[in-house]
DNA sequence: CACAGAATCGACAGAGTGTCGAATATCGCC
DNA sequence: GGCGATATTCGACACTCTGTCGATTCTGTG
């Protein structure tokens, strides 16, 4: 299911159809391990999907389209991983479970969330970064300012500013960490979560 | 001059060659301000540069390396902003300007820039942007280590961690920050200033 | 079993890219 | 002031990808 935009109208249950698409969007899955999207061609992805360049077409309007839907996929992963939010003040423990979570996703997923990054001009991507953008700022913010009302929270930058800068680093961070392992991941996550306390809260968590 | 690797041996003194590489870098300079570089194409660039398509590959083996030839002029002007790196302590006023300087240096080129973070698979391009990043990274973590060794700037993150994460945070910042104007840019350039305090030094520096 | 809609694909028509080799322009020098 | 060596320019090709059409083959259902 969910292609962005299905061409024609298929018949109920498991049709031929829905195979084919789910195999496409594994041949996808499979070949962004190796290599960017950029790289791929549809006629990679066809081949290994076992159908025609030309068939491809008739399931999905562009390669990013097949991105688009294995992202939409991942919408819900995410999250998931907010309930950090409704906590009240640092919750060290809470972030820092809530960081250890998205990394996971992260890892498991990063091909196809490296391609978010990877200066899709394509429309729908770059609405998927925003909308995904605007759900964690959104968020935060709002945690911040009730942080900052009950005097948790130091004031000085407004929430808002406060919430983009963090997504703005997670942005970059997450990607790097996915391709971290064993202790040098550990420590990339506690760094983060001592970082965004001390964005957001001011404080020194562990002076040693 | 500064192409990336020039296909033939020119004569010395200002050859027709040399003002014709000068037009393909203004050219696609301009270009590069309404469009970004994967919109490009070489044969905009050549009529823009009033050569042929075939010419421009005399002068350069692909539109990355023009932008490569344009972004190798930008190195040292980022450079000279990295006086900041000498002082001692947080001292605010040296780091705020410093990020209004590199935010200029943004301001001015962001349409070359920008290039860097559009997804290029182009190896010299990530090149340049590693070395950048790692000019500055060596930069910052030897004043956070000093810093630290001080007692000015809380353990407890190691100086390459921290330093590593600000970077990060800039390559997203700047941009943002380059597209800003009047109140947005200068309220931006105090908040980000603030935050790396915070990240760095751990203190809040203007609770209200 | 007939037929509507689902699915598949071959053949085309671009758009870009990059390469070759031939033609032309220019410079340094005798 | 003319010649040979380079520098410069470009037209013609060969390729790779993309996207569209229309014709053809399945397949479920009445």
């Amino acid at each position: 299911m969910a292609s962005v935009k299905t061409p024609v109208r298929r018949r109920a249950g498991q049709s031929k159809g829905d195979q084919r698409e789910a195999q496409i969007l594994e041949a996808t899955r499979a070949l962004l391990t190796d290599r960017g999207v950029n790289d791929l061609t549809i006629d990679d992805i066809a081949g290994a999907a076992g159908i025609s360049r030309t068939t491809f077409y008739f399931y999905f309007p562009t390669k990013q389209a097949v991105v688009m839907a294995l992202l939409e996929g991942l919408w819900d992963q995410f999250g998931a991983t907010y309930q950090w939010f409704e906590s009240s003040g640092p919750d060290a423990t809470g972030l820092h479970e809530h960081h250890r979570l998205v990394a996971e996703v992260w890892r498991d997923h990063q091909s196809i969330l490296r391609c978010t990054t990877g200066a899709l001009d394509y429309e729908p991507l770059v609405e998927w970064t925003e909308r995904a953008h605007e759900r964690f700022v959104t968020g935060l913010a709002a945690k911040i300012e009730r942080d900052q009302a009950a005097g948790a929270a130091p004031l000085g930058v407004t929430p808002r500013a406060l919430a983009e800068i963090v997504s703005e680093l997670r942005d970059k961070r997450f990607p790097d960490l996915a391709a971290r392992s064993g202790k040098s991941f550990e420590q990339g996550l506690e760094d983060l979560t001592e970082v965004v306390l001390r964005i957001v809260y001011g404080t020194v968590a562990q002076p040693r």
